[in-house]
DNA sequence: GACTCTATCTATAATGT
DNA sequence: TACATTATAGATAGAGT
């Protein structure tokens, strides 16, 4: 999107990839939101910079997200113990990147 | 984007609610991936739908990301102590939701 | 960097199967 | 209820300030 097509590669020039990072980083929390509110879902998200800066954003906090994945991965561990074919519960989502 | 536009609220009908978390969860996952690979930033989206299903996507570990978040706020913590005024590094990633 | 502009690309709402 | 289509709203690349 834009005026061009882009590769999904590493952008090389440092002030590209910083403006890039920058629109793109809103776009991604903006989508995030909308997705919590459209969706009654709980969402939480973590960005580090190529220059280590933290951005986060949650629709509840951060602290609750973290610890129910923490329980939610507890409870899939548990599963995989009990049953070893459990692990077709574990949600793949995987998108291409091609063009 | 779509035939027609929508408001960001809940969306009331179950199916159709469902039918854009699925959407928009596939969106924000390959948006999340973009972002880690253009940018060359740290990712970590976890995501749980309205039925408690965990979705989730990182570009390095997941235990990576939130330890790293966890330091990172424990930084954080540490400036405010020093600094009071400190707190404006805090970065806020916030976007209007309107239309 | 942060903001504006806008042509163009992409995501997706609504619909059809 | 998942998959395919398509018209359209929305995101953003590139350029200028």
């Amino acid at each position: 999107m834009g005026r061009g097509k882009i590769v999904i590669r590493r952008i090389d020039n440092s002030t590209s990839r910083q403006v890039t990072f920058s629109k793109r980083r809103n776009g991604i929390f903006k989508k995030a939101k909308e997705l919590a509110i459209l969706c009654d879902a709980e969402v939480g998200l973590i960005i580090f910079s190529s220059t280590g800066r933290l951005y986060e954003y949650s629709n509840t906090s951060m602290k609750s997200v973290i610890d129910r994945y923490g329980k939610s991965k507890d409870e899939q561990q548990q599963d995989n113990v009990a049953n070893p074919y459990s692990e077709l519960k574990v949600y793949i989502c995987s998108t291409k990147l091609i063009n």
